[in-house]
DNA sequence: CTCAATATTTGATGTTGTCAACTATCGTCC
DNA sequence: GGACGATAGTTGACAACATCAAATATTGAG
């Protein structure tokens, strides 16, 4: 990958995008009385789709000790649920409660509202720019 | 903005991308014995141009108060230095020390290694990526 | 000189994150 | 069926991160 200027260029571009993004989301999640932490694993969850402790401390990338203290709080909040799991009794799968759905959706129209410069792009490197992450994400 | 579907399209992508990466600096940084915080001090000091603790906190977007601490664990690593401000006898300016300069270019170069998906982009997609990417941080 | 504003530090407090140790459950191998 | 290693989750100890309010020192304007 060394040998691969246009590789490393972009990666480089995606670096400081995301480390100049990186303390938006505190902001953000302050607003609506979350962590950034907390933020993310609310976007994790999606309403009707349970989703096992386990498999969240692999998407946060995390130790699964961690995901206990996140969830009790979270769950303190009344914004999700532990849930037995239907087949394995070790698992518990985490919900989101009604509230929580209604604070999640607020929080994805929240982070999807885009910061001014990506509407300072033409109209078609708009849509280069959706195809080719697109592309990059589901490979 | 609502009115403007590629933009939050390509907006939503770049969320779901700089989610997926969020885990990734933590990951990053252990290998190095460094925190994800102290790994952005170190991007953003430059070696040879010292950075003010005020304007750190702003580029960090956190409260100074935060960068106190930060700094302290930094220099108390020999990894950066305080030195009083020319001008102005309350502000103190972060320099490098040449120990810290190199754990910087090797964390860098850690950081610069694209992931395998980048890769898989066709020559040309990379090229649009970071073409689009550096009008978007320009603007 | 006085006084509001700014840069940094300190102390209190809560959250995030790691690790090691523990419990409970599951699956497999005999 | 029973022993045993692997897995899911929790707990406790501890360091780092982050915020706020309060304190100190310095600056700059009136």
């Amino acid at each position: 990958m060394k040998g691969n200027p246009p590789a490393c260029g972009a990666w480089d571009l995606l670096i400081q995008l995301l480390l100049s993004q990186r303390g938006q989301l505190p902001v953000l999640a302050a607003a609506l009385e979350l962590s950034p932490a907390q933020c993310h694993v609310l976007y994790i969850i999606e309403p009707g789709r349970p989703v096992p402790m386990k498999q969240l401390a692999v998407s946060l990338s995390c130790d699964a000790s961690n995901v206990t203290g996140l969830v009790d709080r979270l769950e303190s909040r009344g914004l999700i649920r532990r849930q037995p799991g239907a087949a394995d009794r070790r698992v518990k799968e985490l919900e989101l409660t009604p509230t929580g759905a209604r604070l999640r959706a607020e929080l994805i129209a929240r982070m999807s509202t885009p910061p001014p410069a990506v509407g300072r792009l033409s109209a078609r490197d708009q849509r280069e720019l959706e195809r080719i992450l697109s592309r990059l994400l589901q490979s």
